[in-house]
RNA sequence: GGCGCCUUAGCCAAGUGGUAAGGCAGAGGUCUGCAAAACCUCCAUUCUCCGGUUCGAAUCCGGAAGGCGCCUCCA
């Protein structure tokens, strides 16, 4: 079954094949490191790192590229308000993006080129546009020309004719055509800056992109992928200059995310409501966020509200429960094969749901669903049964591989093995223990709660008392 | 003005022309010393509305209403 994604660029569902077989480059617009990263910017992050997961379970050899955009206007007035180097600035927010990412179990990609390491390369590009009629220089600053151009607008679907009707353009009279945007820009005083053949300048937004994909790809990507208020202008300019520069296709799939809305509202500055991911984990299960994200398609619009996040952490909880139900049977009988094949079955069937869901352009939300109708098959099962360890091996096969491997979730709820935790714990357990057995339901009950307060939470069952993290 | 998207239960949400997945919340029950977790049962004769195509439409076509995004170096 071909893994079949939705591409900006021709407006439809295809079939993917990558351009070298066995291999797949995928290039995923990064952060502009000039504050922290917000809840909105956590989409793509989590998506795109479980569709790079996703490829690489189907066998793939992903070679995966977030950027770190370390040279920009923001940075520099961020760094100007601050009266700081502007390196402080990007050293500062990169640190707390990786921070992020390694919170919410978003893999390193396999390169994080950070722009001011490769302004070298984007100045060879920029150069090669200018010798080849593509660009042009206007006082320090270097201008793609769009009308070089043929293609330009075919990404975003748009007529250069009628954006210049209602275009909400600067005029600039350096530009040729309003819609001309920069390669190259003359550094103003205290900006940083580089030599280039056009005078002391740095690079403009659109060029960094095209110089580190074509950097660690060649000229034409498999995937680049963003978010969709990305298509234009950001990826449109790009595959204008890619393309004018390579003569080929700069992406074969070009993926968009949909926005995130705070409480039906868009997330905006002058709103004052955004929200920092660094803020919500402090309140928040990070893996929550991941599973608020994956139960929408990736490129519908999504609601961020407390709710959500707190319905997003009960569906989490639920499949950590059936998880830990599974871990439970097979520590206690492991399976064997002479159980009854129905159910065993049954949780195959779901696994293959789960696998035509994302290969239907990356569904996650359908194919939790499927996972939803696991943990009910696991939770349903006698754990005495003989042919419950059968069932739970084939279940567990799914939590590994598609919930861990793929959507990058968490299930365990250990005290992260810290063994004096347990062994305390465990005391308490004993403890209590010993108050049921004497029907003293005060003492009993008054560990439980106060367990509860500091985050243990304690399930009774007919073997015993089991503990977790609330 | 241009380009595009969305509207499915109290809420969130999937849905591939063949008779509405799943989650949350809620009600009742089982289990439990009481809980928690889990299980069982119930919870959309109907998919914003109006037409059309079809044996058959949430799915296709046309129209209306409502909501949203981009066109501002915001993912």
């Amino acid at each position: 079954m071909p893994l079949k994604l939705y591409n900006t660029m021709n407006r439809k569902k295809e079939d993917f094949v990558p351009l070298n077989e066995g291999k797949v480059s995928f290039y995923a617009c990064g952060p502009t490191v000039y504050d922290y990263f917000h809840i909105g910017n956590a989409r793509p992050l989590i998506i795109f790192d479980s569709l790079r997961r996703y490829l690489e379970y189907k066998g793939l050899e992903v070679n995966y590229i977030v950027n770190i955009t370390d040279v920009d206007d923001k940075i520099i007035k961020k760094a100007n308000a601050e009266g700081v180097d502007f390196s402080a600035v990007t050293r500062k927010y990169t640190e707390a993006f990786y921070d992020g990412c390694a919170k919410l179990g978003v893999r390193p990609a396999t390169h994080h080129p950070k722009a001011t390491d490769f302004i070298g390369q984007m100045l060879a590009l920029v150069k090669r546009l200018v010798d080849e009629g593509h660009a042009y220089e206007a006082e320090g600053d270097v201008y793609f020309d769009i009308g070089s151009f043929k293609g330009y607008g075919k990404l975003s679907g748009r007529d250069i004719e009628q954006m210049q009707a209602g275009a909400r353009v600067d005029v600039d009279e350096k530009k040729r055509n309003p819609l001309d945007f920069a390669l190259w820009k003359a550094a103003k005083p205290g900006e940083p800056s580089w030599e280039s053949p056009w005078g002391k300048g740095r690079p403009g937004w659109h060029i960094e992109c095209s110089a580190m994909g074509m950097h660690y790809a060649g000229d034409t990507l498999d995937i680049h992928a963003g978010g969709q208020d990305l298509i234009f202008p950001h990826h449109e300019n790009e595959v204008a200059q890619s393309e004018a520069a390579s003569g080929k296709p700069f992406a074969r799939y070009w993926l968009h995310n949909g926005f995130l809305d705070i409480e039906g509202e868009k997330m905006s500055k002058s709103l004052g409501n955004f929200l920092m991911v660094k803020d919500i984990i402090e309140q928040y299960d990070p893996m929550a966020i991941r599973v608020f994200f994956l139960l929408k398609h990736y490129r519908s619009p999504i609601d961020f509200s407390e709710e959500r996040i707190k319905e997003a952490k009960a569906a989490l909880d639920r499949l950590r429960n059936a998880y830990a139900k599974i871990t439970r049977v097979l520590k206690k009988s492991p399976a064997n094969d002479s159980a009854e094949k129905e159910t065993v079955e049954a949780v195959k069937n779901l696994k293959a749901s789960m696998e035509e869901a994302l290969d239907d352009d990356f569904n996650t939300a359908r194919a939790i669903g499927n996972l939803f109708d696991i943990a009910k098959t696991v939770n349903s099962m006698d754990e005495n049964s003989s042919d419950a360890a059968a069932v739970m091996a084939e279940a567990k096969i799914v939590f590994d591989t598609l919930g861990i491997g793929v959507f990058g979730i968490t299930f365990e709820q250990e005290a992260g093995g810290d063994k004096i935790v347990d062994d305390l714990v465990q005391l308490f357990i004993e403890l209590r223990a010993d108050a049921r057995k004497n029907k003293n339901w005060e003492l009993s009950d008054t560990i439980r709660d106060r367990l509860k307060d500091i985050g243990v939470v304690l399930e009774d069952r007919p073997d015993g008392t089991t503990w977790k993290l609330g």
